[in-house]
RNA sequence: GGAAGCGUGGCCGAGUGGUUGAAGGCAGCGGUCUUGAAAACCGCCGAGGGCUUAUACCCCUCCGUGAGUUCGAAUCUCACCGCUUCCGCCA
C-alpha cells in the first residue's frame, strides 16, 4: 500500500511513476473520493465533538442535581445527522482503502524503465556454461532415465503440474534444501523458522497477494461467517507470506533490527493463466519447495540489505558450481509489491538459456504499511520498517539445474561436492 | 466437540454507566545527586487519524472484533474471534 499522503501531495508525480510499470492511476477517482472523505470526516468529527462536550455538561448538571431535560433535547437534535454520517464515513474510508489496495508499489528510482522481460538489465554473471561432447538431455529424460522422476504417477495421484521423486533423486532434493538452510543459518546469520502453510486472508493482504491476485492462490474453506459467507484458509504461494507476517501489527524494538529469517516450505500456486507454459518437467508446478530468505530492516539500510540478501542467494549457486546471471528487473516486469527486484537465473543446458531460480526484492514500506509492521525509532516513535525477501533458492529448479549441468554421457549425474555429505557420501547417481 | 474462566497502553495490572485515554508498577527517556556508575528523588512517557508549513495547538477514534442499549460505555446486552484450565476425541 502506498502512503495516502504522497498521493495527496503529489498525485501527478505518483501517477507518472506508476505509469512506468504499466499501471494507470485513476487520479480523478482519487480526487473525488478524497474530497468526499474530507467533507464527511470533518463534519462527523465536528458533531462528535459537540456531542461529547454536551454529554459532559449533562454529567456535571446531574451531579449537582440540576434539571437536564433542556440539554438532553439539544444533544438529541444532533442524533440524526450524526448517525447518518457515522454510517457513511466508514463506507467512504473503505472505498478509499479498496482503491489504495490495488495500486502497486512505486519503483525505486534506480529501476530501469521498461515494458517487459526483454528490458531487464543484466548486472553480472558467474561461471561458464559447460561444453558438452555428447547430446545433452533435459532433466525429465535424465530423471526418468535414472528411475527417480515419475510424472505419470504424479499425474495419476494429483494431476498435471505435480511431480514425484524417488530414491536418490528424492534424497538429492532433500539434500539441497538442507544444504541451503545450513548455509543461511550458519554462514549468513538467518534464524531458521517453521511456519504455517495455510494462512488467513489478513496475512495474504499483508504481503500483497490479496485482494488482487486471489486467482493465483489455492484456498480451502474453513468456516462460515455471520452473513453466511465462507471464510478460507489460503495455501502459501511462498514462505514470504507467513514469515513476513510475523511482524504484522507489531512494534519491534530498534535493537532487534535487522531481523533475518529463513524457512523451507512447500509453495502452492494455481498457475492460472500459465496454460501451455513450461508444461514439461519440474519448472512450473502447483507444488514446489523453496528455501526463502526474509529480512525486516531499518529503512535506511534496506538497499544495502538487498545487495546482501542477493549475495546470500548467489552463494548457494556458487557453492553448487552452477553458472548463473543476475538481472535487475525493469519497471514493467516487477511484481506488485516490489520497489526493486533482482532475479537470479541459472544456466539450463537443455534449454540453452538462463532460467529464473530466485527473485530478491526490496518492498520498502509497502508491505509494512499494509501490515502495520513497525519499529521504535531513535526518537522513540513507531515507524514503518522495510521488508525484503528472496529465494535462497527454489529447490525444485535447483534440482533441475543440478541434473542438467552435472549430467554425464552415460546418463548418470555427478553430485556437487558440497552436497555429498548430505547424500551419505554418494559421488554420483547412476542407473 | 462439551464446561468454566479470561481478553485493558511496550510489558504487568486496577478499573462495573458520567470531566477515565484510562490508577499503580516495570521498562524506556530527560534531570538532580555522583569522579563515574548504581541507588534515591523529580519530571516525561500508548496508537491511529483529521486539520495544518508543522513531529506546535485543537479535534476525532481506539480498553480482542463487530453489532446493540444510552444524552453518555472499558464498564450493560448479543454475536464472533482468540487464550487458559478441565473433560472427550485424536496424529
Amino acid at each position: 500500500m502506498l502512503d495516502i499522503q504522497t498521493l495527496r501531495n503529489d498525485l501527478a508525480g505518483v501517477a507518472a511513476r506508476l505509469k512506468t510499470r504499466g499501471f494507470e492511476l485513476d487520479a480523478v477517482r482519487f480526487e473525488q473520493l478524497e474530497a468526499e472523505r474530507k467533507i464527511i470526516q470533518t463534519r462527523t468529527q465536528e458533531l462528535q465533538a459537540k456531542r461529547n462536550a454536551t454529554s459532559k455538561l449533562i454529567g456535571q448538571a446531574k451531579a449537582k442535581g440540576e434539571d437536564t431535560t433542556a440539554i438532553m433535547a439539544e444533544v438529541g437534535a444532533l442524533g440524526d445527522e450524526l448517525k447518518q454520517l457515522e454510517v457513511k464515513l466508514p463506507q467512504v474510508l473503505t472505498e478509499m482503502d479498496a482503491f489504495l489496495a490495488v495500486i502497486p508499489n512505486l519503483p525505486h528510482e534506480s529501476v530501469p524503465v521498461g515494458k517487459s522481460e526483454a528490458d531487464n538489465v543484466e548486472t553480472h554473471k558467474f561461471g561458464e556454461p559447460r561444453k558438452f561432447d555428447f547430446a545433452v538431455q533435459d532433466h525429465v529424460s535424465i530423471g526418468e532415465g535414472l528411475g527417480g522422476l515419475d510424472f505419470e504417477t504424479a499425474t495419476k495421484i494429483a494431476g498435471a503440474r505435480f511431480s514425484l521423486l524417488k530414491g536418490p533423486l528424492a534424497r538429492l532434493h532433500r539434500a539441497l534444501a538442507q544444504f541451503m538452510l545450513d548455509t543461511h543459518t550458519e554462514k549468513h546469520g538467518y534464524t531458521e523458522t517453521y511456519v504455517p502453510y495455510l494462512v488467513n486472508a489478513d496475512s495474504m493482504r499483508g504481503t500483497g497477494q490479496l485482494p488482487k491476485f486471489e486467482e493465483d492462490l489455492f484456498r480451502v474453506p474453513r468456516a462460515i461467517g455471520e452473513e453466511g459467507e465462507i471464510k478460507h484458509f489460503y495455501l502459501i504461494p511462498t514462505a514470504e507470506v507467513p514469515v513476513t507476517n510475523m511482524v504484522r501489527d507489531e512494534i519491534v524494538p530498534l535493537e532487534k533490527l535487522p531481523m533475518k529469517f529463513v524457512a523451507h516450505t512447500p509453495c502452492f500456486r494455481s498457475e492460472a493463466g500459465s496454460y501451455g507454459r513450461d508444461t514439461r518437467g519440474m519448472i512450473r508446478q502447483h507444488q514446489f519447495d523453496k528455501v526463502e530468505l526474509v529480512q525486516m530492516v531499518h529503512p535506511e539500510s534496506s538497499y544495502r540489505a538487498l545487495e546482501e540478501l542477493l549475495g546470500h542467494a548467489e552463494t548457494i549457486l556458487q557453492k553448487l558450481g552452477l553458472p548463473y546471471r543476475v538481472v535487475k528487473l525493469c519497471t514493467g516486469d516487477m511484481g506488485f509489491s516490489a520497489a526493486t527486484t533482482y532475479d537470479i537465473e541459472v544456466w539450463l543446458p537443455a534449454q540453452n538459456t538462463y532460467r529464473e531460480i530466485s527473485s530478491c526484492s526490496n518492498f520498502e514500506a509497502f508491505q509494512a504499511r499494509r501490515m502495520q509492521a513497525r519499529f521504535r525509532n531513535a526518537a522513540g516513535k513507531p515507524e514503518l520498517l522495510h521488508t525484503l525477501n528472496g529465494s535462497g533458492l527454489a529447490v525444485g529448479r535447483t534440482l533441475v539445474a543440478v541434473l542438467e549441468n552435472y549430467q554425464q554421457a552415460d546418463g548418470s549425474v555427478m553430485i556437487p561436492d558440497v552436497l555429498r555429505p548430505y547424500m551419505g557420501g554418494l559421488a554420483a547417481i547412476t542407473k
